[in-house]
DNA sequence: CTGGACATGAAAATCACAGTCATCTAATGT
DNA sequence: ACATTAGATGACTGTGATTTTCATGTCCAG
């Protein structure tokens, strides 16, 4: 399955397009939380989409790698994806219950990186920022969000 | 192998002092740089100390749950251990060709992080920061550091 | 139609790390 | 001293995510 796509209009940082990529691309964008490549690869499936697993890993890491996904890891260390919505913010508050999250202004953070490289000689600086918490539904004893892992 | 240490001097907050979890200890402490759970064991094992992985990964574990070693995540999501000096810095800047790392004053983040979960609702809000970049020394073509992995 | 260039996915390989459990050690009670 | 015993140890096994392999399928150009 799969053909030469490379050459159907393959643009230098796009994804090559393939309906799979795609439909891969467009599951994660549809999603509002960050997801693991499992769970994205079950949604996938869920909507009737067959992908394999394979291609879902290779997709994701194409979409970090062009920067219009973020990744971030959760406390065991697995990778969580998300799709990074045009205003180009980069840090969240995630709630480690539930996933959930939201975006931080790290302004402050930003400019504090920023200044790393003139006062250390460091060159090709890049920071992550990584701050979760548990959200107030969450924190409430009753109601809490199922985690449909 | 190994005995009642329990008794012997265990304080809440303390690592039960056996004669191989001091060796992992001190072997850390011996090192300026983040190491692996997988190179510490070879050096201890290089220095003539025979300690089981699963003695090291069960110390390090605990030094981190202590406080008294740090834990950051390499590219690939492995863990590197570096042992906490005494004064208490929580960030640093490592060097993604030799793991070479130095502290960084993170006063601007940390203030930034503390005022989150009052802006939020969040609760019990962590962060973690992680700045890497190329040293100096690495920065140059010639005289690399060997990476010794 | 044919060949080349990928894309694909199932299965196998990796890999770090977490459990298991029989065994061993040293502090303690006698 | 010696038996007792809580707890440490490590070879081994388990686990779960991610990566690689490889045989096969698909599309486009010539």
């Amino acid at each position: 399955m799969g053909g030469r796509f490379a050459t159907r209009g393959r643009k230098v940082g796009a994804l090559p397009s393939t309906p799979r990529r795609r439909a891969v691309a467009e599951a994660l964008a549809a999603e509002e939380e960050f997801l693991s490549a499992r769970r994205l690869h079950r949604r996938l499936a869920e909507a009737g989409v067959n992908v394999g697993l394979s291609t879902v890993y290779r997709t994701l890491h194409d979409l970090v790698r062009l920067g219009s996904v973020d990744l971030v890891r959760d406390d065991a260390g697995e990778r969580l994806y998300r799709h990074r919505p045009a205003n180009d913010h980069r840090h969240y508050l995630m709630c480690r219950h539930c996933g959930h999250s939201r975006a931080l202004d790290a302004g402050p953070v930003e400019r504090w990186a920023d200044g790393i490289a003139a006062r250390t000689g460091f060159t090709e600086i890049r920071h992550t920022v990584e701050v979760t918490g548990i959200c107030v539904p969450c924190a409430a004893p009753d109601r809490r969000r199922p985690e449909d892992r």
